[in-house]
DNA sequence: CCTCCTAATCAAAAATACTGATAAAGCGAA
DNA sequence: TTCGCTTTATCAGTATTTTTGATTAGGAGG
């Protein structure tokens, strides 16, 4: 018998189902199904009645989950005054899209990483709505959006910032500084798309098609990148977090322009799950953030 | 953090000593240290004081102890509270000599097996010696030996009983049926010894050497089986435990006779270890024996 | 009846626990 | 001190266990 079956079993009686427990827990469904059994096979005694779909706690799996949490309890307990609770230690999973993990965390990472050198990072790069996948099921600790607002009732936002999305064009391009070029005139244009997931994207084209109109593109790339080194070879126009070409612009290797009928602003938000524990990694992370960007927050 | 480790790390508290507990858990001494490792990788704390040779406990260690303690008990009474402690299952290890897992064990596996299914019996054949240290170090549930009368505080004999050991001889041969042999006159004889650990050989020749003596032997076989065979044969003369060779007498295949000098009695003891929990399956086994073996006792 | 949803099963893959050999390091004795 | 003894640490290789993913089976509810 090990804490991890008595902790899949905790999960499984409070949801009173197998699946949903391994969704919570971020195990597949024959996982929990396995160790499930093994708690039985340990104790030569069936917990739940199965009836087919449903399953029902029976006297021996109602007096194993008392005991079950009574021992969960006690290893909290033992945790909170054993370990050492205040030195970021372990590991630290961040979700993030791929303009976010190229341009925003860098630099924090890199103080992070030097600050708090037991604590092993992993930056899982993936679209929004598979980070928000991976933070309900466990995978992730802490998730960077770049959207919306965001607003889960199971979630807290340690953090958040606006920012702007702003169109770009290459300095030699006729577009280069212009203030409220019309959408139409725009639209002319060939654009440097991001992928079709991409928020900003579908914020931009949900305002063309209040105008019934819709961008030419001959290029969609999901990498940040390539974008800018497209957009400033001349390639098209296009249109990106100001974080992602803060640099660009001061080079002035691209130049930036308005556009009348569209003013996109979205939010970076720094998200994790209310129901875990806030690692001393992740506090720290947290605070690493707000400090680095003080004085932006939205 | 899991259970695994908790005990572990209980044990080598009270043995002070990684390779004592390593010994009395049946693990290797570099699993204790690895799983002590992990816990103070989990908990960001070091547990003892390492000062090369010996190892002491600190203050998070003593703090840890008294926690891994009480989930331990817990977890004790969870079991003995919510497992079925009557239907014997799980595993059973049995640990033998040769000659008693021939001759008297296969009887009472045949009727326990058929009466507990869900008991996945092993039984492991090696020396006397060998047997209890595998009892010692965990690795076998109940050793039955075939010695002198065995003792050790930490062990509890469970079932006795005496066995003689018996010359024997084929049919033919001049000392069939005789009474009183001269023990010069056997030892004149060729003998077919089993091998040099084995017990009763041991005490055969501590009686020859009481009268500077010495059998002669050609040929020393390990396999009880195969000295019986020789023996039929009439390639030599040999003692054995009775138990093994009653088939063979009720048979004619073999006759027996009397030593002048020589009378040697063992014990059959089925041993275990206060220490451990008396299973369910343990405890049938036992009554098996008891049962099939009435009024045989020693 | 069919569809949807859930748990069980099982082979394959991944993760992890364990071992055995060896190294390092302290203790005690010569 | 050095030598031998004992104890823990380290590490590569192995064994075992855990987890997964695909599939099956078996209701529940339309």
């Amino acid at each position: 018998m090990e804490l991890r079956n008595l902790l899949t079993y905790s999960k499984v009686c409070e949801a009173m189902s197998f699946s949903k427990a391994a969704d919570q827990l971020g195990y597949a469904q024959s996982t929990v199904t396995t160790q499930i059994a093994q708690l039985e096979e340990e104790l030569g005694v069936k917990l739940f009645d199965r009836n087919g779909k449903r399953i029902r706690l029976n006297a021996k799996g109602q007096e194993l989950l008392l005991y079950a949490n009574q021992l969960l309890a006690l290893v909290s307990e033992t945790k909170a005054n054993v370990s050492d609770t205040k030195t970021p230690r372990g590991s630290l999973r961040i979700g993030v899209i791929e303009s976010v993990g190229t341009f925003f965390l860098p630099d924090i990472l890199e103080d992070y990483l030097t600050n708090f050198p037991e604590v092993h990072v992993q930056v899982l790069t993936a679209t929004t709505r598979e980070i928000m996948e991976m933070l309900r099921q466990n995978k992730i600790d802490l998730m960077l959006t770049l959207d919306e607002q965001v607003y889960d009732p199971d979630w807290t936002c340690a953090w958040s910032r606006k920012e702007d999305i702003v169109f770009l064009c290459a300095p030699e391009h006729a577009f280069a500084g212009r203030a409220d070029l019309p959408l139409a005139e725009l639209l002319q244009e060939n654009m440097l798309l991001t992928e079709r997931q991409c928020n900003y994207r579908h914020s931009f084209e949900h305002i063309c098609d209040g105008y019934q109109m819709r961008p030419r593109s001959s290029l969609e790339i999901g990498c940040t990148n390539t974008i800018l080194q497209f957009t400033e070879h001349n390639l098209g126009v296009t249109f990106l977090p100001r974080l992602t070409v803060q640099a660009s612009l001061q080079a002035k290797r691209l130049a930036n322009f308005s556009v009348k009928e569209v003013s996109i602003q979205m939010l970076i938000q720094l998200i994790y799950r209310k129901s875990i524990w806030c690692t001393p990694a992740m506090k720290a992370f947290i605070e690493k953030i707000r400090n680095t960007h003080k004085n932006m927050e939205a």
